[in-house]
DNA sequence: TAGGACACTCGTATTACATCA
DNA sequence: ATTGATGTAATACGAGTGTCC
């Protein structure tokens, strides 16, 4: 691409020179400025660059403002934090990314540590919300507590525990006999549903956004973490796609007005190389430079007769004839 | 106050499973 | 019934950032 504008910006100037050989630009008439149909077509890639078309990603299926509140999970047991309000976290949280890591009110915020399904051998459901027995939520109790760290390492221990004895009985035999199979989940619809609706709201999550739509999803925290995380990496391969389309139809765009440029520097060299009129051996009239024209529609350098040039007729434009010779 | 350790989240690449033609 | 293609959940890994000591 870039090869591609240098070799115009050489044609540009090969054209310059011949046109200031032949005569002052404005007296070749040419009435289509190369330097601007140069700059106007650079425009066009760079305003491709500046302003990439952006998909819209979000699910193509339409998806109901008032989302059911149940969200219908394979087997939910009947939460009563659920709301019809499908983002439940929405007039709470409006925080950036920056102020969600990692914080100290991040820990403090009453984090789900949900791992697991309560059990799911193979060929068992593995939407199977998590067992409230098995994986009861841990509060952080002392917020201000001094002893953050151990707080947060036994978080972390227990998370790691409840996730090894989960990932277990969730793997089933094979993983007891050694194997590394894994079974995969499958959202359901309405899951899925949720999903979409909530990342067309915000495309990243705090741990609190997480834990809520985990918990009215009956999915664990780091499933959700995780079908976002995928989520924008698709969106992010489809918008390449794009713009790596448009990059190739911009580089098309290129290549044709190069090709057309060549034809045009040679046409101008052609004029210089052949004898201007000759009235007599001594004496040599050479072309005048008004006779050479370009045609704004197919931006064509042509040439007119005398004739018309002599004696234009009332309304008679250059263009509009070399126009309609195309 | 500087700097290391740590936790957390992210993007990216990859793997592995489920589904469908 | 088998197989290859496709979609996607899950995993691994390194980087960036904030907090604590």
């Amino acid at each position: 691409m870039m090869l591609l504008a240098e070799g115009k910006d050489r044609l540009r100037e090969e054209v310059q020179r011949l046109r200031a050989m032949q005569g002052s630009g404005a007296s070749l008439g040419l009435s289509v400025d190369l330097s601007m149909m140069v700059a106007r077509s650079h425009e066009d890639c760079s305003t491709v660059r500046r302003h990439p078309v952006q998909l819209d990603l979000l699910p193509m299926l339409p998806v109901s403002q008032s989302f059911p509140a149940a969200v219908a999970a394979p087997q939910p047991p009947a939460q009563s934090t659920q709301s019809s309000n499908p983002f439940p976290w929405k007039p709470l949280f409006n925080r950036s990314r920056s102020n969600s890591v990692s914080g100290n009110d991040e820990v403090e915020a009453t984090e789900t540590y949900s791992s697991g399904h309560g059990g799911s051998p193979r060929g068992i459901d593995m939407n199977q919300i998590p067992s409230s027995a098995d994986c009861d939520e841990v509060v952080v109790s002392s917020p201000n507590s001094i002893n953050l760290k151990r707080e947060r390492e036994k978080i972390h221990d227990f998370d790691l525990e409840r996730d090894r004895a989960c990932d277990i009985s969730s793997r089933g035999s094979d993983e007891e006999e050694g194997g590394t199979t894994r079974k995969k989940l499958r959202l359901s619809k309405e899951q899925s549903a949720l999903l979409e609706e909530s990342f067309k709201e915000h495309s990243t999550l705090n741990p609190k956004q997480k834990n809520a739509l985990a918990k009215q999803l009956n999915l664990r925290p780091r499933q959700v973490e995780v079908w976002f995380q995928n989520r924008r990496a698709r969106t992010k391969l489809k918008q390449t796609e794009v713009d790596c389309e448009l990059l190739k139809r911009c580089c098309e765009t290129l290549t044709e007005e190069n090709r057309r440029l060549q034809k045009e520097l040679q046409e101008l060299r052609a004029l210089k190389v052949a004898p201007p009129c000759v009235i007599s051996h001594d004496y040599y009239m050479p072309l005048p430079a008004a006779t050479l024209t370009m045609c704004p529609s197919c931006e064509r350098v042509t040439t007119m007769d005398n004739k018309t040039l002599a004696f234009p007729k009332p309304g008679f434009s250059h263009y509009s004839q070399s126009s309609a010779a195309c």
